[in-house]
DNA sequence: GTAACTGGTTACTAAAAGGTAACTGATTAC
DNA sequence: GTAATCAGTTACCTTTTAGTAACCAGTTAC
C-alpha cells in the first residue's frame, strides 16, 4: 500500500531514539555542540555528532562554523524542519492518549508543547 | 521538554521497520501469521513474530486461537489501534512533502511496496 | 606552565538486533 | 510412506548500534 513509502521515508529520518530530542533542544535555543549536549542527560558526544550529521543531510539543521578563538559552530533549524511540527504534535497526542488507554493514567500532569 | 516523552513513547510503539508494515497488512485483510508473513517481502518469520507480541501486549492487535485441525490463529486490529490512523496521515503527509523539498520529486511514481 | 574551553575524531569494546536454518506436533493430500 | 501446511521456537552466527575514553589544535585564564 502506498501509504507505506513516505511513512518510512519519515520515519528513518525522525525516528530513533534522539534526533526529535535533539531538534527540540535545537528548537529551544540551544545552538552550540557542547551547549545541545550538555542539554540532552545521556547522550554522548559520538552519537551526537553522527545525528547532527544525518539531520544536516536531511536538510533539518543548518551547521555553521563562526570563525573566532575557541572556534565555534553553530546549529540552526531550517524552515522546513518546521513543517515537523504538525508530525509530533499528531505523535505526542497520540502518546498521551496511548498511555491513558494503556495504563488508565488520568493525571495529565503537563500537556504543554514547549516545543 | 514536556514534548518528548509521549513522542518517544509513540515512537517506541510504531517506531522500527517492520511495526507500520505488518499493521496495515492487518488493516488490508490479512488475518493469519503465514498470510502476513508471505505479505511483506524480506520479513523473517523470527521478527514477525517477535513484533507481534510487541503489538499485542501495545493493545494494537488481538490474537485469537481457533481450535482447528491445521491449528489457526487470528490477528485482528484494535479499535484502539484504528487512533494511529491520523498519526499515520501526518507521517505520510510529512514523507511525501519531504521527498519533494530534498529531491524536487514530483514524479511520485513508485508506490509499491519497497522493502 | 597548567588546566580548561571549543568541536569534534578515532580506536576499542559491549550490547542489541537481525539473518539462517533446523525443528516441533498435528493433520491433510497423494 | 512422503511431502506439505499450520504457527511458531530455538540455537548459532553476523551485523549494526552504542558506550568509553583518549586525543587533536588553538586559545584563554590563573
Amino acid at each position: 500500500m502506498s501509504a507505506l513509502l513516505p511513512v518510512r521515508d519519515t520515519l528513518d529520518i525522525i525516528g530513533g531514539k534522539w534526533k526529535l530530542l535533539i531538534l527540540i533542544s535545537i528548537w529551544e535555543g540551544n545552538k552550540h555542540f557542547r551547549e545541545i549536549e550538555r542539554s540532552i542527560p545521556k547522550l554522548s558526544t559520538k552519537v551526537l555528532s553522527k545525528e547532527l550529521k544525518d539531520m544536516e543531510e536531511n536538510q533539518l539543521i543548518i551547521r555553521t562554523v563562526l570563525n573566532g578563538f575557541p572556534v565555534r559552530t553553530q546549529y540552526t533549524p531550517t524552515e522546513h524542519s518546521k513543517t515537523l511540527k504538525k508530525v509530533i504534535l499528531e505523535l505526542q497526542n497520540w502518546g498521551i492518549n496511548h498511555r491513558k488507554e494503556i495504563f488508565g493514567d488520568t493525571s495529565e500532569k503537563d500537556n504543554s508543547i514547549r516545543v
